[in-house]
RNA sequence: GGCGCAUUCGUCUAGUGGUCUAGGACGCCGGCCUCUCACGCCGGUAACACGGGUUCGACUCCCGUAUGCGCUACCA
C-alpha cells in the first residue's frame, strides 16, 4: 500500500476555529497513526474574503496545537497556471465548456424557476455547451467574461465509499453542471480541491461533513481526468449548546482565544480528539501519543458533536495539575507580569516565592488565565475588602477582640511555620470556645480581601510575618472606622 | 421544495441480535475530607425520538413518520 498522506486546507477567510483544527487533528492523527505524512494547503482563491493575516493566525494556531506539518505549504493562490492547464485539458476533451451566461441571468433564471415551484438547472438548457464555435469565437473577440463548467452525465449515478458514512449514492439528475472556474479566472473550490488533492497525492481526505453532499461532484472530476479517487472520510461537524452549527454567536470560536482565556494546547487538542471520535476504552485524558495510537477512522462517530465548554474546562483543570511546578512557572509568568506582579527577569528569591503560590493554586485553577486575580494579595495589599464576606464576618460581635489576640499572639512567634501558626491559631479558637472556622474566616479576610483562597496556615508562611501582621492591623482600623462591632 | 446524512442520559460517548434491569466521562444533586474554595474519595439523578415490520429474541437489521443538520452559489 502506498504512504498515507493527508492534508488539512483551510480557507483564510477566518481565524483558525475548533472546528477546522479538529479536522487537522483527524488528518495529523491519521497520518501519524499510519507513518505517513500531513501537508498543509492554504485556499486562498477567493481573493476578496482571503487575508495574509489570517494566514498567519492559521499557522500559529496549528504550531500551538504542535500540529506540524510535513513539505512546504502550498497556496493555491500561487498555482493558477495549474490548474488554467487542468482546465485547457478538460476542454479539449470536451469534458468542459465555456459558459458567457451572466451571474445577473443565471439568479434571474434561478428566482423565476422557484417561483413556479421548481429547481433550476444549467444543464437542463445548456445554453453555452450548444453555442457554435464561431459564436464561442465572436464572444470571445469582445472578451465576453466567460465561467467553465464541468459537464455532468445526463444521466447514471455517482457513487462512493465513505470511511464514516459508508457508500453514498447521487443520481446525476440531481447534479448541475458545476462551474469549475469563475468568469475571473480563479478555479472554484470543487475544482482545485480534486486537481490538488490528485497533484499532492494526498491518500485520505479528512474533512467536514458539509463536504458529504460535495463529493459526488469531486469524484465526477476524478472521472473526467481519469485519476484514481482517494479514500474520502467525513467526519461529523461540531454544534453549539443550541444545536446549530459552530458559529461567532457562540462564543470563543478561534483556536487563539483559548489560547488567551488561559487553556492549554494539550486539552484543546485532547478534547476536540474526543468530539465526534472515541478510542475503544474509557479514558478520556490521553497524550499525543496515545492518541496517535488508538486513532482510527472506524471510531468516528456519524453524530453531530455540541462542544461542550465545561468539559472542556474540566480536561485543562487535569492538565494544569499534570503540569510541573517549573512548567506551571513558565506558563504563568508572562500572566504575572502582564499584571505587573513580576519584573521582566525575576530574581531567584522571586521565582521561587512565585512556585510556592503556584503550588498552592495548581489544584484550583480551571483556566491560567486566573492565576493574576487568584494570586494577587500575594504580591499586594488587597485593595478592597469583598463587601458580602465583610457583612458576613466582620459584623459578628468579638472579631475585634478575636483580631487582636490574633495579632499579639502572630506577633510573639520566633518561628512562622504552617504547623506553629495552626497551633497558634488553634489554641486561641479553643480558648475562645469557638470552631477554628471561626477564628479562620475573619482573617482569611484581612489578608486576602476575600473569603476564598487556599489552606490560611500556608498562605500566611508564605507572606510572612510581617505582612501578616500589617494587613491584619489594617482589618482593625477598617472594622473600626466603618463601625462595623455593634456597640 | 429536491437530494443527502443523522437520531443512546442535559452534553461527549460505549454498545455492532441475547452478556443491557444500557456502561464510562462532564455537568448536576447528596455525603466524606475540611479553616473557605479547589483537588480527592463515596453515592445518586438521568437516555435507546416515534410507529410498523423481520426474528424465538431488537438499542442493535428493514420500512415509514418526526425532528435536526448539510448540499442545492461564478463561497469554501
Amino acid at each position: 500500500m502506498s504512504q498515507v498522506r493527508t492534508r488539512f486546507a483551510p480557507s483564510p477567510t477566518g481565524y483558525l476555529h475548533v472546528g477546522g483544527a479538529r479536522t487537522a487533528i483527524f488528518n495529523w492523527l491519521f497520518a501519524r497513526s499510519h507513518g505517513g505524512q500531513f501537508l498543509l494547503r492554504i485556499e486562498d482563491t477567493d481573493t476578496e474574503r482571503s487575508g495574509e493575516d489570517m494566514v498567519a493566525a492559521i499557522i500559529a494556531g496549528m504550531r500551538w496545537l504542535s500540529l506540524d506539518w510535513d513539505e512546504e505549504i502550498v497556496h493555491q493562490s500561487a498555482r493558477l497556471d495549474i490548474y488554467q492547464k487542468h482546465l485547457d485539458e478538460l476542454l479539449a476533451a470536451g469534458k468542459a465548456y465555456k459558459c458567457f451566461c451572466s451571474k445577473e441571468t443565471l439568479d434571474r433564471k434561478r428566482r423565476s424557476a422557484a417561483d413556479k415551484k421548481k429547481d433550476f438547472r444549467y444543464r437542463d438548457e445548456r445554453t453555452c455547451y450548444h453555442l457554435s464555435s464561431a459564436e464561442i469565437a465572436g464572444l470571445e473577440a469582445q472578451n465576453a467574461p466567460c465561467a467553465i463548467r464541468l459537464k455532468v452525465p445526463e444521466s447514471g449515478e455517482t457513487a462512493f465509499e465513505d470511511e464514516v458514512y459508508g457508500r453514498i449514492v447521487v443520481r446525476h439528475t440531481q447534479l448541475d453542471d458545476l462551474i469549475i472556474r469563475r468568469s475571473d479566472g480563479f478555479p472554484t473550490y470543487h475544482f482545485a480541491v480534486v486537481v490538488d488533492d490528485h497533484l499532492m497525492r494526498i491518500t485520505h481526505v479528512i474533512r467536514g461533513e458539509d463536504h458529504l453532499s460535495n463529493t459526488p461532484k469531486h469524484v465526477l472530476l476524478y472521472n473526467a481526468f481519469a485519476w484514481s479517487v482517494p479514500t474520502f472520510a467525513h467526519v461529523p461537524l461540531i454544534l453549539g449548546p443550541d444545536k446549530r452549527r459552530l458559529s461567532k454567536r457562540h462564543g470563543a470560536t478561534a483556536v487563539g482565544q483559548y489560547e488567551t482565556s488561559g487553556y492549554m494546547p494539550e486539552a484543546l487538542r485532547n478534547f476536540l480528539s474526543l468530539l465526534g471520535w472515541a478510542p475503544g476504552e474509557d479514558r478520556e485524558i490521553l497524550t499525543l501519543d496515545e492518541l496517535v495510537r488508538e486513532f482510527s477512522l472506524t471510531g468516528i462517530s456519524k453524530k453531530s458533536a455540541v462542544f461542550d465548554e465545561r468539559k472542556l474546562e474540566w480536561m485543562n483543570c487535569q492538565y494544569i495539575m499534570q503540569l510541573s511546578l517549573g512548567q506551571l512557572y513558565d506558563l504563568a509568568l508572562p500572566r504575572l507580569q502582564e499584571a505587573g506582579f513580576l519584573p521582566d527577569s525575576p530574581s531567584d528569591q522571586e521565582r521561587s516565592y512565585v512556585m510556592r503560590i503556584l503550588e498552592l493554586l495548581q489544584p484550583r485553577l480551571k483556566r491560567l488565565n486566573e492565576v493574576d486575580e487568584r494570586s494577587a494579595y500575594f504580591f499586594s495589599e488587597p485593595t478592597q475588602y469583598d463587601e458580602k464576606s465583610v457583612s458576613k464576618l466582620w459584623t459578628k460581635p468579638g472579631v475585634l477582640e478575636q483580631l487582636t489576640r490574633l495579632y499579639s499572639d502572630l506577633a510573639s512567634m520566633d518561628e512562622f511555620t504552617i504547623d506553629a501558626i495552626e497551633g497558634v491559631v488553634r489554641r486561641l479558637a479553643e480558648e475562645l470556645e469557638v470552631g477554628a472556622g471561626k477564628v479562620i474566616q475573619p482573617l482569611r479576610l484581612a489578608l486576602t480581601g476575600g473569603s476564598v483562597s487556599p489552606g490560611i496556615f500556608e498562605v500566611m508562611t508564605l507572606m510572612g510575618q510581617e505582612t501578616v501582621l500589617s494587613r491584619i492591623r489594617r482589618a482593625m482600623e477598617y472594622i473600626e472606622k466603618n463601625h462595623l462591632q455593634a456597640v
